[in-house]
DNA sequence: TATTGTTATACTCTATAACTATA
DNA sequence: TATAGTTATAGAGTATAACAATA
């Protein structure tokens, strides 16, 4: 007799569970590679002993290139709720790497603002996405890179725009 | 005079942030494309009056596959902690949709499986996740599709390797 | 001893509702 | 009255550590 399939029981054992249509399914192989692209993100960050969500890096690019820019504009432009941005901004202000200045004009609004050490980590911060962006995308010709982000933006906006 | 670039003030009101080097990036542009495809999987399931999330719908199409897995299988397979499982399962559990049988070959184990009930659930859940996905596809070709799904796999298969 | 499922605990991300200061 | 920021609160998702039952 050759080799027999494997009974359900040893490929539970095994780990290599029947998935069955979820590879096909756009939904799930999206979320699958935004995991793992995730999780090399904070290993390349750790590695350096820096501590840095990919969603905090976002929001400290937004408040460079946006300076003095309010919370309720900032939470729009990351898609969360004011109020979850509270205790966000809370942390990366204790950790001194941006301020909340009190606007002149409207004394309702906090103007957001990188410190000095903020911009200087950013400055370390960026350079680290490009370690992890270049290694993500090893398997990857640059023209295929491409390609993807177009496609990848192509169903953002479709999905956006229902 | 013509028009006038916008301030940064004006930008910001109007949400038209500078977004700098972000839509460059693979990590973000996957972030923000599973974003708001999650969204818009929320949004078919609320529609035909269904509560069901990404992550549930994959975990029933695995139990659904693998009768009889055991919880740090499935665990393993969704790539969560065993004990995060534990509340998840509750909740399925508590709607009816799978059960938790004693092992009788290993007293520490549970087989878990779907009910009746759960298997004409996932039917239906099956038929508004592809109305789901055909929506979010819609602005791709078949081939397109394809290759899409075909370059995030490298991207998964890549992160995942280092 | 080792494994399975569970509990206790904690942290992050997310939201809604209500409060305050200001406009 | 409307808006900005905050707080209180709640739920989901995630983890680690420790425990009882079973192997």
């Amino acid at each position: 007799m050759g080799r027999s399939p494997a009974k359900p029981s040893d490929r539970a054992r095994a780990g290599a569970l029947d998935r069955g249509l979820l590879p096909s399914l756009l939904g799930y192989v999206i979320r699958r590679t935004q995991s793992a692209v995730f999780e090399d993100f904070a290993a390349t960050f750790q590695k350096a002993g820096e501590a840095l969500s990919p969603g905090e890096f976002g929001l400290l690019v937004l408040v460079d290139r946006n300076a003095g820019l309010s919370q309720t504009t900032l939470a729009r432009a990351l898609g969360i709720d004011r109020s979850t941005l509270v205790p966000i901004l809370d942390r990366l202000q204790s950790r001194g790497l941006l301020v909340r200045r009190r606007s002149p004009t409207d004394g309702r609004t906090h103007a957001l603002a990188l410190t000095p050490q903020g911009s200087k980590a950013l400055a370390r911060f960026t350079r680290l996405v490009a370690t992890h962006e270049k290694r993500i995308a090893s398997g990857l010709s640059a023209s295929e890179m491409q390609v993807l982000i177009g496609l990848l933006d192509k169903v953002y906006r479709g999905a956006r725009s229902l």
